[in-house]
DNA sequence: CCTACCGATCGGTAGG
DNA sequence: CCTACCGATCGGTAGG
């Protein structure tokens, strides 16, 4: 007979990462002490220690959710068996959706993912390769070719490049939201690539790179 | 009678500061600290202080020098007096230079900027917005009319993402380099603006907002 | 330029 | 024997 946990352990810990994320945002994983992360939460620090093992597992589960949830957008979009360049755009709009939302959890994915013990941090970047890969996959569909394939992955982390950006100079309250944003990205990107890929003199030097 | 420093004060200062961006680029300000950046420099710790006052004073050299830089390379170029599309990819060109020379440096300015007090930290942050107001200027000057200016600024910051991200993905050894990425990314940039532009209804929509 | 320290605060846990 | 907490303090280390 199993007494079990108080009900409202679930949502306890949820607010507990929320307040966790949100610090590390602002001051980073390392400048953030367990004590400023209890009394965020309005906890004493042995009460935070009931809800979370160490420091440490707040930033594995605050940088594992945030990709998890990168990744079941990735699914959810491939699902729909768009072309190409519409699956892009969807998944551009819904990243930076995702990003907005999750803001704290995003930078400190971005920014902490370094302090992640090896087999975590191994795990976390895992799931950022396959996020990745899923849009270079886009990326090389929409420009089809051996020659500028070599191309496809730094066009696509410049595409990241401009949405992971976005955190940093968007103001919360601003009249340009994120979702005005992502069509411009798209359009950018889009009307950029046809730009990059009519550059043939470049296109044979970097496939003479790729071939040596 | 002043005895003044030795004559290895400078460059042994210069050493540890580029010791101590190494230090700040890989585990952060507040995840390094000044016995490693002793250990690094081959110095005692007391011997440290006598190159610095503190910790605070190694941040302040670091970003504020690399925002410096980054100033004397935009009043270079403007003074060339190229027309917008030139001067604006030797700017990309050049910060891209830049950034790959002081990489520690630029990842400090990025990351921990948020670390300085707030008066270093102004004085930095106004050097950013100087920077950005160059670039700015030179796609404002690419996309001439009144409708669309309220987008010159956001589109600016499409493109710092872009070159400030590729840090976090470019291998220092890989076939390729920052200098190869720069005109790649003033192709894309140049050609996405006519993309941009050419989207007349979000144009109309976003001249509301910036008449609103 | 060294050892030896300081006030304080770190992440984490004791007894009750 | 579980959980949900408290005031106080652990062993070590931070910047200086």
């Amino acid at each position: 007979m199993v007494r079990g946990r108080s009900p409202t352990y679930d949502s306890q810990r949820e607010q507990i990462l929320a307040q966790a994320a949100a610090l590390f945002a602002q001051r980073g994983y390392p400048g953030t002490s367990m004590n400023e992360v209890a009394e965020a939460c309005g906890l004493s620090k042995p009460t935070l220690y009931h809800y979370v093992r160490d420091k440490h597992e707040l930033l594995v589960l605050i940088t594992q959710g945030h990709i998890d949830r990168l990744e079941a957008v990735v699914h959810e979009v491939t699902q729909q068996n768009l072309a190409p360049e519409p699956r892009l755009r969807r998944m551009i709009l819904r990243f930076v959706e995702e990003y907005a939302d999750a803001k704290n959890a995003h930078r400190a994915l971005t920014e902490d993912v370094r302090f992640l013990e090896p087999i975590d941090r191994e795990r976390v970047l895992a799931g950022e390769r396959r996020v990745v890969a899923a849009f270079a996959d886009a990326v090389a569909e929409i420009r089809p070719g051996t020659a500028a394939a070599a191309m496809d992955k730094p066009l696509t982390m410049l595409l990241f490049g401009m949405i992971n950006w976005m955190f940093t100079w968007m103001r919360p309250g601003g009249t340009l939201t994120h979702a005005d944003m992502a069509p411009i990205v798209a359009d950018l990107f889009f009307g950029g690539l046809g730009a990059v890929r009519l550059n043939r003199k470049r296109t044979r030097r970097i496939a003479r790179v790729a071939l040596a």
